[in-house]
DNA sequence: TGGTCGACGATAACGATTCTCGTTATCGTC
DNA sequence: GACGATAACGAGAATCGTTATCGTCGACCA
């Protein structure tokens, strides 16, 4: 089953009744590869010709969000990305602080030790975030 | 050296002439243990009978980011909080979702795989965030 | 001591996000 | 297939953390 599909089985089975901009949101969302922020898929809904309210694209992301269907990014510039949550692709982000590339990195090692942290934290961890800020290849000098 | 000296130092030899305002705003971050907001940090200053205005706490802020002197945490709620960076105390944070406990933890094993994947990544890194997301102990049932 | 220039504080402006509300679509039921 | 309850939707206002502006004050140098 497509991410699509499943992410509206879920949220009809939580109550919901996805309409036309959820479905409209999911599309996007699966369509695209990096995170993207509620302005962002606002504007390329509204380029693209369908008509979204950009209420209602925050109101999406935060149900899906909510509900682990999509992964809650924070770059640290005062703009929230989202990308759909798909568990074979976990991963994190380099960013550049000059050029503001973003970049995403996985690595087997970190998320050993991220684990670890989690079990010996008393805390029941449902979600961890890693950013690593600097100057990319291209910035750098 | 005390922490707040250096940091006096440190802006004056950038060119900046730090005077009652950041003197304020450097104790009470001195002062404090975990990290905190602007307008937390403006409030607890005007309780305390110091006057200082709201723009020279985030004038300060910014500065002191800027040189490295203190630690920019944004937990993602919208609010971006900020604590004395001493190298001794270097941590990253555990947020409790229900009741929005913040809990600072330092893991020597995390380190090193985040400091592999900075050295690997092709990138000048210069700061890394990492936050945990779930519920507490108590919170937890 | 006077002059220059940045620090300071009050307040307006800004922008991402959230709220409100009237309208429209969905879904179970008949 | 129509009905009614209820949630989704879109537009625009409101919220709130943060940033910019500006007149005044204080720090430093000659």
């Amino acid at each position: 089953m497509d991410w699509v599909s499943h992410a509206q089985a879920e949220l009809r089975g939580a109550g919901y009744r996805p309409g036309a901009a959820a479905r409209l949101v999911l599309e996007h969302l699966d369509r695209e590869d990096c995170c993207r922020g509620a302005q962002e898929i606002f504007d390329a809904l509204s380029t693209g010709g369908t008509k979204v309210g950009l209420a209602s694209v925050y109101r999406m992301l935060e149900r899906l969000d909510e509900r682990g269907l999509v992964q809650r990014i924070d770059l640290g510039d005062g703009i929230v990305r989202y990308e759909a949550a798909r568990d074979a692709g976990h991963h994190h982000h380099l960013v550049c602080g000059a050029c503001g590339k973003v970049e995403p990195f996985a690595d087997r090692r970190l998320e050993r030790a991220i684990e670890a942290v989690e079990e010996r934290s008393g805390y029941s961890v449902v979600a961890h975030d890693v950013v690593l800020r600097g100057a990319c290849a291209n910035c750098r000098d």
